[in-house]
DNA sequence: TAACAAACGTTATATTATAACACTATGATA
DNA sequence: TATCATAGTGTTATAATATAACGTTTGTTA
């Protein structure tokens, strides 16, 4: 059973607000929201954002530079994430399907190299854009 | 069979810098490389990119703001990427698995949504790294 | 050749992210 | 308890990445 992991200040507030959002946050806009809560410079923002993505808390979605909350495996840091991305409405959701995490987290590549870690975006429409 | 397509000017001086390198480029990287040839804003790197991405004759590692020639389809739109990324020496090579391609091109989300394209980014140590 | 679309050049600006430095809290341990 | 290391904080400044907007030029095709 994994501990419960303690947060600092900042670090709980930031974490607080991503959980809370329905989608994906980017770095200036949750600085925005917490403005009136004393924390004034984007450094406090990416500081706390580091800490809850090596803590497995959150994730970036890369491709569009913006941070979710994890929905998995709540207490363990996320080697393995995958992303459904509609191009039109924008909503995000994390993918949890164990057999594809196991495809991808079994899969070698050819050259030897040796993965720790991936990161799978999907893009299309979700069942109301379409 | 796929047709040859054409590209400008500055989107051929820019595939050729990026065709060349032997890893991933950044944009402004590239326009530092291409101001002997008078392009000199960035929007004129940026605008050579998209035309050069949606044609699948370039990717862009999304973890990494930067960019790397197709090694695949060589004229095909590509729409199914995979990376491998050395978090030593930073070196990506794109990965050509067709049954990793195929698995991923025909997963589907549970929630109903319909994908028409994927990314997805591996990352660990490459041979000679670990 | 007229009309349209694509590409170009340019200036300005928006957005995303990090560097650097001094200070403060916390908790371990000698 | 003193002191030491570590993590966190606050702040100013700046770097790096990307787009907006506007007018001009070039290339295609009706």
């Amino acid at each position: 059973m994994a501990q419960t992991q303690t947060f600092s200040k900042n670090q709980q507030i930031v974490l607080d607000i991503i959980e809370k959002a329905k989608g994906p946050l980017k770095a200036y806009s949750i600085l925005f929201n917490v403005q009136k809560k004393g924390i004034n410079a984007p450094q406090q923002i990416y500081r706390a954002l580091d800490k809850l993505i090596e803590a497995g808390k959150i994730h970036k979605i890369e491709s569009k530079n913006a941070f979710v909350a994890c929905k998995n495996s709540n207490c363990e840091v996320s080697k393995a994430t995958a992303f459904s991305i509609c191009e039109s409405c924008e909503i995000v959701d994390e993918i949890s399907d164990e057999k594809l995490s196991k495809y991808l987290s079994k899969f070698n590549e050819k050259k030897g190299m040796k993965f720790k870690r991936f990161n799978l975006e999907f893009f299309g429409l979700c069942k109301k854009c379409k």
